[in-house]
DNA sequence: CACATTTGTCTCATTCAATCATACAGTCGG
DNA sequence: CCGACTGTATGATTGAATGAGACAAATGTG
């Protein structure tokens, strides 16, 4: 490798010419004469030219060797300009965001971030990939992947940005034909609708305190293979499912929908970011990241009051 | 000065982007793969940005990775020009060459040289200071000078280009009033002109075979400061002087001038390129160095066998 | 002309980065 | 699931870079 082309050697030699002496080059660059000295004798052996006259006073530079610096200022401005530009790329957000996030979440929270981040940082540009499941974060060239539930490969860069309950709700009208005192324990039998996009749809364990659990294996009417689906079913009046709280949250509040068994909780789930292997995290994405789970807790300390106000 | 900018690093990143594998990499490079994706690690860790992608299968470039190489290979096309145009610049004269040389050899010897030289090499360009001395040659940037006589600092570097005889010449009516049998040693009263140039105008040690020498005190009729002045004067009939022989050479084949006591020689003197102390001679003076040696040679091949005809 | 000062270079010991060989872990095609 | 390939981690080793100090040369001063 080491060839030729000892770049380095270019640092020196533009402070030699430029301080005018070997000794003022040295102090310039913090380093000892001889340092300077010994760098500059290399150079010129690797070029085969005398750069530098040099009698203990005077220093002049040769032909070849104005010839050089005149290069070698370009050069290194050009570098510097490179370093300076990377650097500065680290502190402040530039470029293309490119990230996936499921639809439903995404929808809720991310698209919400996403304006305000657009807002914060007018020169960026975001490319949301909305889709469940995104398999290669490298070849597609993914900053950054957000995924609700639970994390496969636990090895993975990621970070948690909250959590989310889920919940059981069904149009008011589907919830009046619940028969009074039906409890968790013998909901079986309820019109349940099957969300095939989770990893068990039929099986739900529902918890009430500390201790008190209750699993029902459940007997859907209906199957579907996409949340978005399972929800407009529900808001049909098809039946009851079960969805995290970002996606009823509203429809509770406006009255669309109502929660069943409010004293049951079903578990939580995590919201992750999940990152490609990277040794730094660019600053577009920690500015994005900073905002996301900023929203996150905001959405989350409302929820459950609001919820539970119910 | 390990501050920052270790630009050998650039080299490996673009060998890097440019052969898609770290290992591909490294074989072009011809180190180990270990040491290129240290030599990366370390780059992105100066940078504080993640230049590249990389998991065991499959190799990208992040958006700043891209940027980055785009300037690197712009920073690295220039470096190696530069250092290219360093080499060829070593291997083959090119700019400007400057010499200095007494006037009268200058004008017998060294005109002729830089016409050849300028034939050769067209794309050179010559600057010659015409001075009998010139004091600081880094100062001045000259590349070479030209001494004639007797080097006072034998330490500076120089080179033997060859000899010179002087002889002692006087237009031919001049010669004739010399007084028949008139032998060095009476020659004290002979219209001397003096040339104030040299060190010791009046002393002249003439010598025969190997041991017989006669020093002569002169009394000159008339005093110059310069060499052509005597010269001039001597071609005008004033009197006898001393002069090198590539001066009278042409004067005494065409018969204009005739040597006087041809049997007897004076002192030898050198002619020396003395050059600023440089490490590398550069392309440029090492081939006007070669050319005038020839000429020299020449020039002191003919010479004796053409005065001794006469 | 001797002297002091400044400057580049040399020498030598030391430190640190670069390098290599090897082993390892992850990925991907079959 | 296995094997092949890739990037990384780990020490050991080499070599280059470095600094302190001595030295020689050049220059200015008195």
């Amino acid at each position: 490798m080491s060839d030729f082309l000892n770049l380095n050697r270019l640092i020196f030699f533009t402070a030699v010419v430029e301080a005018g002496s070997f000794t003022a080059a040295a102090d310039r660059l913090g380093v000892a004469k001889a340092v300077v000295s010994h760098q500059i004798a290399r150079l010129e052996e690797e070029l085969g030219v005398t750069l530098l006259m040099r009698t203990t006073r005077r220093l002049h530079a040769t032909e070849e060797g104005n010839l050089f610096y005149e290069r070698c200022v370009i050069i290194l401005r050009q570098a510097e300009t490179a370093y300076g530009e990377m650097s500065q790329r680290n502190a402040e957000p530039s470029g293309t965001l490119t990230l996936t996030a499921p639809l439903d979440y995404g929808a809720a929270v991310v698209a919400p971030t996403i304006a305000a981040y657009l807002l914060a940082y007018p020169q960026m540009r975001v490319d949301v990939i909305f889709d469940d499941s995104v398999s290669d974060l490298i070849a597609e060239r993914i900053d950054l992947s957000i995924r609700v539930g639970w994390l496969a490969d636990s090895s993975q860069r990621a970070r948690r940005l909250g959590t989310f309950e889920q919940v059981l709700v069904a149009t008011p009208s589907v919830a009046a034909r619940v028969p009074a005192g039906t409890v968790p324990a013998t909901s079986a039998d309820l019109p349940w609708i099957a969300n095939g996009a989770l990893k068990n749809p039929l099986r739900w364990t529902f918890s009430r305190g500390q201790t008190e659990t209750v699993t029902v294996e459940t007997r859907p009417i209906m199957t579907t293979d996409k949340t978005p689906a399972s929800y407009a079913c529900m808001l049909a009046g098809v039946g009851i499912s079960v969805f995290p709280d970002y996606m009823v949250d509203a429809d509770i509040r406006a009255g669309t929908i109502t929660r069943l068994f409010p004293d049951w909780t079903l578990p939580q789930g995590g919201i992750h970011a999940v990152f490609p292997p990277a040794r730094f995290r660019p600053a577009k994405v920690r500015a994005f990241l900073d905002m996301l789970v900023l929203a996150e807790r905001k959405r989350t300390r409302k929820t459950p009051e609001a919820l539970r106000d119910k």
